[in-house]
Parts: C-alpha cells; sequence; structure tokens
RNA sequence: GUGAGUGUAGCUCAAUGGUUAGAGCACUGGACUGUGGCUCCAGGUGUUGGGGGUUCAAGUCCCCUCACUCACCCCA
C-alpha cells in the first residue's frame, strides 16, 4: 500500500459503518427490547479493571488469562486489564455497589466491546462485541429456563434460523471433585497415548481433553465417565427439573455432555447456541451458571446465571440471509442557482424541525445529477426549486417511486408531507 | 504461539517469463442546455503490498519482510 494508506487499525481490530452498522443496531434494539420484558435492566460497567479481577475469576490457568489478555501497567504501575469477558466486571460491580439490596431478583444487561489477544480467524477478533445478561439471586431451575426461552425470543426475533441449543450440567464442586478423580484415574494409564495438548490438560483441567479433536484421543476417551453421571442428588434434581422446563417451553435442545466451559466459574447448568454457518467459530451465544462467584467477590452466597451473545457473528449471519436495510431520506431538494440553493435551505430547515429527513442538492451540480443522487439515496420525494418556482411561489414535487410530479405552494410543504412527521 | 493460502484500479477479478498491466461494477460528465432508473458515449486513478535476487526481459520464478484470510489452539 502507498504512503497515504500507511495508517490501519490494529490486527483483528475492525470498525463498524455504515450500511453494516444499520444491522448493529437492530441487533441491540431487539435485544434491549426482549430483554426489558423479561425484567432485565441496562447495567454499565468499565471495559478496564484491575487484573486480578479476572484472574481470580476465569481462573487462573484458563487460556484466557494465560495468554489472552490486554494487560498493562497504568502510570501508578498498577495492573490494568482490558475485559475479556463481561461477567467478571459486572460481578465485581453488583458487590462494590451493593447490588444484591436492590428488589430481588436482580436481573441486568449490558453490550460493548471485549479484548483478547489471540489469533484472528473467522469469526474471532482482537476487539469483539457482547450483548451480555446476568440474573443474582435465583437458584431454582425456573430461571435457567426463563433466560434460555430469553435466548430463543431473541434469536427468533432477530430472524435467525437453524441454531442447535446445546446444554449441560457441570455440577457443583463437589459433584467435580469426585468427577475430577474418576477422569484423572481414566487418563491415567491411557496417558502416554495422548496428543501433547491432551496431556497438557490432564494435568491443568482434565475436563478439557472432551474438547479435543485428534481421531486417537477421541477413541482414548471412548467410555470416560460423564460428568453427568457423577452429579449429587441437587444438581441431578436441578439438570432434570431445567429439562423438563424446556420441553414445557418448547425449546428444542441437544445434551451436550462433553461440552465444558473455558471459564472456571461456572457451575451447574451450561449451554452454548450454536450455526454451521460460522467456520470453526460456531457459537453465536454461551453462558451458563456461576452460583459462587458473588461470594467470591466478598459478596453475600448469591446464585447467579448469565449468558453471552457473539455480536459479530450475529452480524455476519444476518448479512447473509436477510437483506440489509438501509435507511432512505424522506426528502431531496434540488435547486438551479443560487436564489433557489438559499430558498431550499429555508425549506429544508422548516422540515428538519418537524424531524423529517431532508438532503439537499448543491447547486453545483446539473439538476439531472441531483435527480441521480436522490435516485440514489432511496428519496421518496424530490422538490424542485429554481427561478420558476421563486417567481410563482409554488415549490416542484416528484415521487420517485413512480414519477408523478405536481406544484406544491411554499407556504403548503410541511402539510403536504404531514404523513411523513413523526 | 503453530500451519496453510492470498496480496494487481475505490470494489470483484483477468493478464503463457515478452511492447505502453486490462475488464466488469462503482464514480463523474455528456447524448437529454430544468427531470432519476433503461440505453449509448466519454473520462480518471495503479510505484502490481514493500525490499532484494535470477534473467536480455519479472505482475508472473526465488529469498526476505509486511498485511490479510482460513485452520490449529481456544472461544462470543
Amino acid at each position: 500500500m502507498g504512503p497515504a494508506e500507511r495508517y490501519n487499525a490494529l490486527k483483528g481490530i475492525q470498525d463498524i459503518f455504515p450500511p453494516d452498522i444499520y444491522t448493529w443496531q437492530k441487533i441491540e434494539k431487539i435485544a434491549a427490547d426482549v430483554f426489558s420484558v423479561y425484567g432485565f435492566q441496562e447495567l454499565r460497567a468499565p471495559i478496564i479493571e484491575s487484573t486480578d479481577i479476572f484472574v481470580r475469576s476465569i481462573g487462573e490457568t484458563s487460556d484466557i488469562v494465560e495468554k489472552e489478555m490486554y494487560t498493562f501497567s497504568d502510570k501508578a504501575g498498577r495492573s490494568i486489564t482490558l475485559r475479556p469477558e463481561g461477567t467478571a466486571p459486572v460481578v465485581r460491580c453488583y458487590v462494590q455497589n451493593h447490588l444484591y439490596n436492590l428488589p430481588f431478583p436482580q436481573k441486568f444487561f449490558y453490550s460493548g466491546p471485549m479484548f483478547r489477544y489471540e489469533r484472528p480467524q473467522k469469526g474471532r477478533f482482537r476487539q469483539f462485541y457482547q450483548i451480555g445478561v446476568e440474573a443474582f439471586g435465583v437458584a431454582d431451575p425456573t430461571i435457567d429456563a426463563e433466560i434460555l426461552s430469553m435466548l430463543r425470543l431473541f434469536l427468533d426475533t432477530i430472524g435467525l434460523k437453524e441454531l442447535t441449543f446445546e446444554v449441560n450440567s457441570i455440577g457443583c464442586e463437589q459433584c467435580r471433585s469426585g468427577y475430577r478423580k474418576a477422569l484423572h484415574d481414566f487418563f491415567l494409564n491411557k496417558f502416554d497415548n495422548l496428543c501433547p495438548d491432551c496431556k497438557r490438560r490432564f494435568g491443568v483441567n482434565p475436563l478439557r481433553i472432551f474438547d479435543c479433536k485428534v481421531d486417537f484421543c477421541i477413541e482414548l476417551r471412548k467410555g470416560a465417565p460423564r460428568v453427568t453421571d457423577f452429579l449429587c442428588n441437587e444438581c441431578k434434581e436441578h439438570f432434570h427439573t431445567l429439562l423438563l422446563l424446556l420441553q414445557t417451553l418448547n425449546i428444542p435442545y441437544v445434551i451436550n455432555p462433553d461440552m465444558v466451559r473455558g471459564l472456571d466459574y461456572y457451575t451447574r447448568t451450561t449451554f452454548e447456541v450454536t450455526t454451521e454457518h460460522l467456520g470453526a467459530q460456531n457459537a453465536v451465544a454461551a453462558g451458563g451458571r456461576y452460583d459462587r462467584l458473588v461470594e467470591e467477590f466478598g459478596g453475600p452466597p448469591t446464585p447467579a446465571i448469565g449468558f453471552a451473545i457473539g455480536m459479530e457473528r450475529i452480524a455476519t449471519l444476518l448479512k447473509s440471509s436477510q437483506k440489509q436495510e438501509i435507511p432512505a431520506p424522506k426528502v431531496f431538494i434540488a435547486t438551479i442557482g443560487a436564489p433557489a440553493e438559499k430558498e431550499g435551505l429555508v425549506i429544508a430547515d422548516k422540515l428538519r424541525g418537524q424531524r423529517i429527513w431532508v438532503e439537499l442538492g448543491y447547486t453545483d451540480k446539473s439538476l439531472k445529477s441531483q435527480l441521480r443522487r436522490a435516485d440514489r439515496l432511496n428519496t421518496d420525494y424530490v422538490f424542485i426549486v429554481g427561478d420558476e418556482e421563486i417567481q410563482s411561489g409554488m415549490v416542484k414535487w416528484k415521487r420517485l417511486s413512480d414519477g408523478t410530479q405536481g406544484k406544491v405552494p411554499f407556504s403548503s410543504i410541511v402539510h403536504f408531507l404531514s404523513g411523513y412527521s413523526v
């Protein structure tokens, strides 16, 4: 690239602008509309936090903390991190501001950029946007079902199809210690045959061996104990009730006993919504329960559940499946000559005062080119103002959809367009 | 961090190692001097990502570098 193009956005970080921005606005609007009928209220947490907020919640051995965080020192030498996910800041905010004293249950949604230092690929960026929700205070699986119902309503409203809801339960800490031991015993005598990645996983988090796609690892893990077989009675009951509720709500789901989450704070319910149309990064939304996290942040024991939606991934799916809706001006004022240009500006001012979108033609362009521009903007009405119109006090109008035209007194333009005002 | 692929006009892409690197779309103007879409005509842009090498000759082959893309890893 030449000298004029030397400055580029950082790797894996993209600009969003028209026409794509309209897809993003649509996603945000539908999310806010849908979430609000479930009683979720917006919460804005900062995008930078003390590093240990993420280290302690996500887990020191997680990939995110080990190698993906944007961490740096501020001028006082404090370790600061750009948030790699949204839940930890919300929980910090919840505890710090004693939001558990708000009317129960407390339900929040948020949206904004997250940052992970990863190699970019399809559907994966270093700065990416999530819309997330968190519900605090309810242990009952009813709210798990509500959350999934809310996610379904959002995805339905936005118009996405061919999605799979995968659910699982990874139990509480008690179930998992028993399971971890059983898993350890199972893989111990197979250790030498595991792939290098899985050998590492064995020591760090044996659950992730289930994520491996290497053929002989898939073979080796056949017959391995499943976390669902190790659930305690309470967790088992919780999971079964959730599944019944999902059936009651006609939410089709697939139990994926291999689904493990990359963040350590999850307990019991985990879920993921996936698609076949996004390449390797196939999750459009994911979440789960985190019943211990509030307590770990110094708050009262508070069960909680949430999920996050990947905005880029939703936008990508929408762009390939739906025609992009681009807003168009209602009025274009084409003018001929300087006096007319001045008159056009006055008319435009009046219409804009009525909240009507008006574009101006500017007289350094021919009438033809002004009309062409009006057409490309997909304008509804063109007003033509020249010497004749100023003489007669009548402005010419033309409706571009069918080419009909007529005249209207300058003073009646707002009335003429009355159907278009707010 | 690892691997593979791709870099040519604003965009999508052509060009056997051989003259002055082309086409479509888009943009601007004209045919129609005050009327858009359809048609026709005209117009402009490139250090072929950058650097080095091989060759009589490199967009094309080789090396380095940068960028992008996809995949692994991991995840939204």
